[in-house]
DNA sequence: TCTAATTCCTATAGCGACTAGAGCTTCAAG
DNA sequence: CTTGAAGCTCTAGTCGCTATAGGAATTAGA
């Protein structure tokens, strides 16, 4: 009926550590205890730390996961909020995307420029390393 | 002649208590000081500092940078060792370029599920970001 | 029922790469 | 010579965990 925090861990691949973190953090509810001390959580638990894992995996701040789970406790509220906080997230993907991208061509050039077949003097990697006036764009 | 930090870090771009940092972790050798014990630097700390930032807007983790710079320091080497660097970093880029691509696929279609319209309980934004089974792939 | 292995508890520190602030000293321009 | 900007050191904070220490509770097997 209820599982310990290493269970809950295990169902969810959550470490333990983490899952207190969480709790302290304030996103995981704090659970009822044994006589003993310790955390016994229940189904509803583990629901929320796998809304909170896939919100983490997907990129999600942790303040925007406060919020989600804020305004998924106001069932009559207009969802607008979450849509927005997923259309944010959608941008800022979207930007890092781009700047990997001019990484990445900076990054093939200069890994191409060089065949680590000569001295360090004459190398075109640490030159391109060295020299931003050699890059095509701002990174 | 020499710069004092404030004007290398307007050279550069990089924050004085930066610049600070750097000298601490050993990537810029320590300067001579003035008889009021304020640092002042030459041309070549400024090469060495653009170098730096450089190597870190490329991505390179400050370890990568250290080898870098170590290996600079050895002109008759082999370069064969920066090669690398460069091109393991190349790969770490790409592999972050096609996580991040999954996850804008994902995003995307949470995104579009929900016009922001109706209440919290029937929310589409926040039922995908609950079930991690509704996705196309992993991420 | 006893014991031993495992899991749990709290509290603290560390990661990477800075950034910010406090409180004080030195420098440069007028 | 004064004044205000810029320098100094040291400490702590950021984010999202992760690791460790030292001890207490639980559980499985004999």
């Amino acid at each position: 009926m209820d599982f310990s925090i290493g269970e809950l861990s295990r169902e969810t691949g959550v470490k333990v550590p983490t899952i207190r973190y969480y709790e302290k953090e304030g996103l995981l509810e704090a659970p009822l205890r044994t006589e003993g001390n310790q955390r016994r959580y229940r189904h509803s638990d583990l629901e929320r730390l796998r809304f909170i894992r896939h919100c983490r995996d997907l990129g999600l701040p942790m303040p925007a996961v406060r919020d989600l789970i804020e305004l998924s406790q106001h069932p009559d509220k207009p969802c607008a909020e979450a849509d927005l906080i997923a259309v944010e997230q959608l941008k800022a993907v979207r930007q890092r995307i781009t700047h990997l991208q001019r990484l990445e061509s900076e990054l093939t050039r200069i890994a191409d420029s060089c065949q680590g077949d000569h001295t360090v003097t004459e190398c075109n990697v640490l030159r391109a390393f060295a020299d931003h006036g050699l890059c095509k764009d701002d990174h």
